[in-house]
DNA sequence: GCGCAATTTGCACGCGCGTGCAAGATCATT
DNA sequence: AATGATCTTGCACGCGCGTGCAAATTGCGC
């Protein structure tokens, strides 16, 4: 919609040519374009409407490396095979852009260790890095931290006890202990627990809640069995192999599962490999409520995360200058349906 | 001019601390660092050997302000309810990263026409956006090729005619041909095709394919419905909506899917709704072959792109100086499971 | 109109590194 | 040992904008 006939396509247009069309100095320009800059209505006005012709927008780049601030944040993954991710991913890109952060997307599958995925990172200045994923363990925290490359670590959706670290997860013991009573009203008496992949440093405390609460008010301690990631497919193995030698004879009869990856996996290993009907043979429970748990085939029960609400305070943590206290649990809601 | 005062291990090391604790030039130093410079071994040694002491890294942000060569590509989607899109960010973002590309990862959905999202990665100076949606029409095209903002504009896994564009999809016509003759292969005679959004700029011509294929051969047209997203629960209501009054009467007896997520959807709806086997009663199938489309539960027929060796493309487009022809074609392989 | 305060504007300097070239060092050859 | 030829190193300048302050302008009451 704009141009001056010149045949300058190409050409970075920088502050400076606007300040010499709108007639004001180059520093008049950007203050028009910070959001509370001391600047006169006139001279805004003047300088958006010469930028507009001139198809000039602030170069962010140079901004970040004059300021030391980039407002760019790196998502670290390793866990792409859970489904949950991808709500997680449109959630927050969605509410960090809403509020002026960009995203960097950093992809750990192929990192040895994360922390070449980190120092990565960490070179194009990130303001924060901010993990979702699952084998974060010390070592990567540790060396992150310590080389102060990444000046705020924040675990999502997990939990850490890591000091130095940032955590914003749902409270697994109020979840789970909800979880627990729903399992125990609706009259089950032979649980078995599946567990995702054990890590040290960014924790889920489900299983040991479900298991304490279950002995605590049962009187004996669950079956507890793992996989090594939330893949629906590892889930379906596990469940497989541990169940189809005891089938018709003591079997659990309800799969409780720590995240929907797993409890996807284990319907399917339940109907199509034992032959079996869920919930009238063997229950299941989840956890995220991913979009497939309301789809008519797995009708799963579950747990859904304040995800909005979560991602607004990693805005709101992002904001701040100091860095707040380490751990903000939220509470989400138990989401019943057919499979328990 | 930071707060406390207090000892900082942080200290933004620079390439000038590096230098001259290596003995050598702030040149030297970055040169140690670059792949093909020319710099002798000893003193390539000593630096990173300096470095490593310091806990210095090159900072990635001056040097794209510097050769205003960021390494850095956007990646643009609309479609966070379509499964296969989290193995498309996989793969995309493992394959960039082993080539030195960094992966900005953009929400269109928030956004009213695309514009802004394209403007915002401009301002970052990304070397390239890669639009892996469905929702680009030619307006943001436009906008974001008239200003020049971005240098190049690949879109991934569709086809585009826009001439300044770079498209890197698999060959839909070779891959639906293939569909269709598996499909009256196995003696199917009355299809339906459940078609996406159509869009124009960025296009699948599966639809057309199928249909122009299907008529020429059998000799009367097939039946199309459509859904405005890669949404499995659209598919589920559509599908739903559509047969539920001819059930009885007039069914089709195979669904032939644009892709997975609409397949998936139109499964359940086919088993939960119309109360009718798949593939027995109707088959179905898909494209994409997504994770699920191989669980015991769907055991998807389906299309599998080579998402590596069309990810491999990008890095060579990526790599190269000059744009190169606007389209690149790939071959697929046809999955064949139980649904069709 | 005057004086003072509040607002608005301009500016020197620096953020950390790349580019292209010229000076310096090294090596093989005669 | 001298001469180029080759490899290695150093450097001035600029990328586009922020910061903090000083200078210029405006507003206001009288």
């Amino acid at each position: 919609m704009d141009e001056d006939g010149s045949a300058r396509p190409q050409t970075a247009v920088t502050a400076d040519d606007v300040a010499r069309r709108a007639g004001v100095s180059r520093w008049t320009v950007n203050r028009a374009f910070k959001k509370d800059a001391s600047i006169s209505a006139r001279s805004r006005e003047k300088v958006l409407s010469a930028a507009a012709e001139l198809g000039y927008v602030p170069d962010l780049l140079a901004a970040s490396l004059a300021s030391s601030r980039s407002r760019l944040v790196a998502l670290l993954i390793d866990d792409f095979a859970n489904p949950h991710k991808l709500v997680m991913l449109e959630r927050l890109t969605r509410i960090l852009q809403h509020a002026g952060w960009d995203t960097l997307l950093v992809n750990m599958l192929s990192e040895d260790d994360g922390r070449d995925a980190l120092m990565n990172a960490s070179q194009r200045r990130v303001d924060a890095a901010i993990l979702i994923g699952i084998q974060f363990d010390d070592k990567v925290l540790a060396a992150a931290l310590g080389a102060r490359r990444v000046r705020k670590l924040i675990i999502f959706a997990r939990s850490s006890q890591n000091a130095e670290t940032i955590s914003i997860a749902v409270d697994d013991v109020a979840a789970m202990t909800e979880i627990t009573s729903h399992v125990i009203d609706r009259g089950y008496a032979r649980p078995m627990f599946l567990a995702g992949p054990q890590t040290y440093s960014a924790h889920l405390l489900r299983k040991e809640t479900f298991v304490a609460q279950w002995t605590a008010r049962v009187g004996r301690a669950p079956e507890v069995i793992s996989v090594e990631t939330y893949d629906p497919a590892r889930a379906f193995d596990r469940v497989h192999q541990v169940l189809a030698p005891r089938n018709g004879r003591g079997l659990p009869d309800v799969l409780v599962c720590e995240n929907d990856a797993l409890a996807i996996g284990a319907i399917d290993a339940v109907r199509h490999k034992l032959g079996l009907r869920v919930p009238e043979d063997i229950a299941v429970t989840g956890f995220d409520d991913v979009p497939l748990a309301s789809s008519p085939n797995y009708r799963l029960t579950t747990y859904r995360q304040p995800l909005t609400a979560m991602a607004n305070r990693i805005v709101e943590i992002l904001n701040e200058d100091r860095e707040p206290g380490n751990h903000c649990d939220f509470l989400g809601q138990i989401v019943s349906r057919d499979s328990a």
